[in-house]
DNA sequence: CGTCGCATTGATATCGCTCAAATCCGGTGG
DNA sequence: CCACCGGATTTGAGCGATATCAATGCGACG
């Protein structure tokens, strides 16, 4: 298992390549990618810091999808071989990789399930309420409140305004990075 | 591990419920929801033939959505209990659980790139990209078009128009239940 | 038939995206 | 110390896409 690091547009690997490692993003951030009938580029996934990708190639032989690094990144890679030699041998490493991956379902699915609200407040909303920990669902904001907006799939401007708007009314609190429902909470 | 039916519109489990079991779906269809705060229904999986269901809940105690039988289905269920201990001693069979959870990642972190498309055609070419087989992205429809239009998280009457639109303009096909790009296919 | 749900189309309102501009803030170099 | 710069943060204005409400046709089914 070795670190490598990747400038900003550099390919990690393409479609068809065959399979010869699974990835985690230690810094920066990769796209998966395929090509639609026109030629235009369908963004699969974004994989950014402590996020898995590839580990799905592990039973194909080819990877179906391009990865490129969009920004300058540092991703650990994990040879298939070594992997797949783990999983077959050592049931209790195999039982944790299952884990592993059963929980990034779950956070996946709760990703999802904030992606099918149509209004910004609800996706907050939500977002507190899975990611929040504590009675008032305090969030710790990892990077900037553009990043959140990006998390969350509004523009930044909507976000910013969103949470203008809740904070005026009385149902959000923001103090430096971190993010809470107020006290004493009212209507959105 | 016992088989077991359910009608159409039966429960199989609700959220906060006790994790007994995971299933794996013998024959129909099963719908694993979630409601949001303003009580609209979010599909959070379709599990049809082949499809293990709640595979994730091996972990929490508790399942984290509802379930139901979108059809008259059959269902193979396998104790929690059961499945751990599998898992913990047999590294071949945690192997493969973990293949089947890789690929359930896979398709649902397609299904959230899906989501964070924000038109409803960008959508919907992403499905036929995604879920679409053979040269033109043939796409067998399950269901009605206002599941689909759930499954893309629009309103049903958006896709109608979109659809019709993209027919209109000969980027799409639509035969009974199948849906796949033209063969000459042209600008959207 | 009557009813129910899907499919379709029309009209309208609303929300969020986009473009734009101003401010703030930390870091950097002169 | 200060000028400068890039990125984040805000606020404004306008527009377009989608949700929503509404009405109709249609087929299945009892």
């Amino acid at each position: 298992m070795q670190s490598r690091r990747y400038p900003k547009d550099r390919p990690v690997f393409n479609q068809g390549d065959p399979v010869r490692a699974v990835f985690l993003v230690a810094k920066g951030e990769v796209r998966l990618t395929r090509f639609g009938p026109r030629g235009e580029e369908v963004i699969l996934q974004r994989a950014r810091r402590g996020d898995y990708f590839a580990e799905a190639a592990l039973d194909s032989g080819r990877y179906h999808c391009n990865a490129i690094a969009a920004e300058p990144s540092e991703l650990l890679e994990i040879p298939a071989a070594v992997l797949r030699d783990l999983l077959d041998r050592d049931a209790a490493f195999a039982c944790q990789w299952a884990t592993l991956l059963a929980r990034q379902l779950r956070t996946t699915r709760a990703r999802l399930e904030r992606m099918a609200l149509h209004g910004a407040a609800d996706r907050l909303r939500h977002y507190l309420a899975t990611e929040g920990s504590g009675p008032r669902n305090e969030v710790r904001l990892g990077g900037s409140l553009k990043d959140l907006a990006r998390e969350l799939g509004v523009a930044h401007e909507t976000l910013y305004r969103t949470l203008a708007r809740m904070e005026q009314s009385g149902y959000v609190e923001r103090d430096g990075a971190r993010l809470r429902l107020s006290a004493a909470r009212r209507r959105v």
